[in-house]
DNA sequence: ACCTGAACACCGTTCAAGT
DNA sequence: ACCTGAACACCGTTCAAGT
């Protein structure tokens, strides 16, 4: 009468994330994620509350990967220099997981919003950065500006809305240097 | 046996789109619109292929009057001052309307997309603005940072991800001065 | 303790039958 | 021509019954 558990929290979030990155999120069904663990669709409710729910641990666990990966970009030599890194390397995590950073950035209810911990650990090394570049009063409306372009170029371009033709790699490098460059203006 | 149509694909559209605004994307229901405008669900499929052609109808709509909106916000003697009013008015229209705004830039299967001729409708007050401002070479990434800029900010607004504290209306209003006068000296 | 089949509600979509 | 009820497939969720 034990009955082991035949799977697990971990099993089933990673289950989901594979499906939302290769198939979209509208494939990450109770049924595909159960049938991707190993067992049936009911038994995630010992789990997990709701689909939300689950959407909501895929969320966090992208986020916290997320902040680690900007986290590792600062060496902390040069802040403008750490911002261009950080901005790359957003981009590139970004490119590498397009569905999660799609789900991370949607509006939804706020039940499943990710946790507010995790936009804090993603925005400090851009924070940080700003501070030593632009001074504690203009920092963060600089990062703000640094965030709110990085977001939404990515965001275009993952939404296929870019087609205006010309390199989106040097377009957004020129982009993050001018914004770098004012950012260090701010200042004098 | 004429039978006179009860309904438009107008009418239709309108209800999906009111729905869309006051409730959100998953209360726009086949049955839900049906209802609005009195009628049953599958009559619509006598106007609209499915319910992801019905989205598209509406995201074509709102796509129409953004561009609307924007044009109306030049009064071509200033290029640095119609893009600032034009970001005003860009980020006014997406308080309005942001759920429509959201599904205007949702990522979306390639048949949902909205007319491209209206993508270019939208963009072409911005890239016209920034070709006088920044010169024929610099004028398609000047306006693509411009509109990264742009719509990263209220998106991210949009999605609550802003807690930063301080006054987002300013803090807009700064970033966007900024990259205009970035896109200004790029002249130089 | 954990699992499952059966059942329910809800939604998109089709189609034969009505006028 | 346009409309509708009935039916089907699919999905999230619950729960009683199994081990």
């Amino acid at each position: 009468l034990p009955a082991k558990a035949r799977t697990s929290n971990a099993k089933i979030v990673a289950a989901a994330r594979e499906l939302l990155e290769s198939s979209g999120v509208e494939a990450v069904t109770m049924a595909a994620v159960a049938d991707k663990v190993g067992v049936k669709a009911p038994s995630l409710y010992k789990r997990i509350r709701d689909r939300g729910d689950l959407l909501r641990h895929v969320a966090n666990e992208a986020a916290l990967e997320l902040a680690t990966t900007l986290d590792a970009a600062v060496r902390g030599d040069d802040s403008a220099q750490d911002l261009e890194r950080i901005a790359m390397a957003f981009r590139d995590w970004v490119h590498r997981s397009p569905a999660a950073y799609a789900l991370l950035t949607s509006p939804v209810p706020e039940t499943w919003r990710v946790d507010p911990e995790l936009n804090v650990r993603m925005s400090a090394p851009i924070v940080n950065a700003a501070r030593e570049l632009a001074g504690p009063d203009a920092a963060l409306d600089a990062a703000r500006t640094f965030v709110a372009f990085a977001h939404g170029f990515v965001s275009l371009e993952g939404a296929g809305t870019f087609r205006l033709g010309g390199d989106p790699a040097t377009a957004y490098r020129r982009g993050i240097t001018a914004l770098v460059r004012t950012m260090a203006s701010d200042l004098d």
